[in-house]
DNA sequence: GTCAACATACCAACCAGTTGGTATGTTTTC
DNA sequence: GAAAACATACCAACTGGTTGGTATGTTGAC
């Protein structure tokens, strides 16, 4: 997802480039500390164009947050992974494909709604609504893949629901630690440790060639 | 750790007060939307006595992560995993010990450190590394025992410092989903994917009884 | 008496949001 | 088809309050 620069675009336009510009600020420097101004300033707009398009920087978020979940939704529908047949082969594709977008800039490649949650969860609870819907709307994409491995296995002890929330849980905390030490390296180690444990738990132990 | 009351105390109080206004306040709705009046506010002190005692917000930050960390660290020396002999006990009984601590309120046991650092990782870089110094130093604290049981069982694949960081990711992001679903219950579901990977990945398979 | 800890008054810049417009696009009426 | 009426997108200036911080004064412990 690229920063939309400035340009001399037709009419219209206001709305979607302050979305990405909400995208890429908040990413780099959470939700409160972004204000209209900057955010209009990084757009190209107005703040009269800004409340236009949205009630209120509140309201800003919430569209932020629900753009992002179309957004990736799109982007992990159209995704290789799904070119898998198996279901575990899939889940461990997906996996594989989420190590390899940690690529880039912190901000390029940490979540939206993972960030905004941290610091907006207790005054702002649409956005926390937003944030949950995509956070969990995401798992939710692997949870089919999870069951059928579980049944075919028949693996008890946790729910399909919980691991494919654990697998965002992951992803999320690996984000943090890449920010802490500055260095993806942390964020694609610890994804490493994801793909390890579901071959641990959902792999055929005859299957596995380590 | 408690939120400190506004007390008819005696002089010399008032930055200990203020550090812990600090982790309440900024664990709730994070830095940027905490301000130094409020802060004041919470600990019963004027501007005055704050910026005597910190030459900024920024450096209020800092002390507040330090602080941070030296609590924590000495809570979990305290803590009775340590009892365990062996390393693998001790770092299972750590990991039910961290999810004993998930309870009450989502900002009394989320993590300070993990908060500020997905906002202020770009603006503020010593607010960064004194978490990063907090994150990591605890996760150092853990090697010793994740490497004597890959020594003790001849586990090869990953490092100890990796595991260790990434228990640490996995707490983080637990919390993060815990804000989002206003629900402890997702932090503990994954605390329990963790330990059941620490078990899978480090735990002799004879002697697991599952 | 000295000095650390604190309080009060104040500052310039910034904040989210509002106001009164203009420019452009669309729809309705004739 | 043209023009009026209306809707939408956007602008620049403005508002009251908040912000992080500074300067100066006061108080209490030693």
């Amino acid at each position: 997802m690229e920063n939309a620069s400035t340009p001399t675009s037709t009419r219209g336009a206001g709305r979607d480039r302050l979305l990405s510009a909400a995208r890429d600020l908040v990413r780099r420097q959470g939700f409160a500390a972004t204000s209209v101004d900057q955010l209009c300033r990084e757009a190209g707009v107005t703040k009269g164009a800004f409340f236009h398009h949205f009630a209120s920087k509140a309201d800003l978020g919430v569209a932020a947050a629900e753009d992002w979940a179309q957004a990736t939704g799109a982007m992990f529908a159209a995704a290789p992974y799904h070119d898998h047949d198996d279901p575990l082969d899939r889940l461990l594709a997906y996996v594989d494909f989420r190590r390899q977008i940690i690529a880039g800039e912190i901000e390029e490649f940490t979540c939206l709604v993972g960030t905004l949650t941290q610091e907006v969860y207790h005054q702002h609870p649409r956005i926390r609504a937003a944030c949950a819907a995509s956070i969990f709307g995401h798992a939710a994409t692997l949870e089919a893949d999870i069951a059928a491995v579980m049944a075919r296995r028949g693996l008890t002890g946790f729910s399909a629901t919980s691991l494919a929330a654990h697998t965002q849980a992951v992803l999320q905390g690996a984000f943090i630690l890449a920010k802490a030490a500055d260095d993806p390296g942390l964020a694609t180690d610890s994804v490493d440790h994801l793909k390890r444990y579901l071959v641990l738990l959902l792999q055929d132990p005859e299957r596995r060639t380590a």
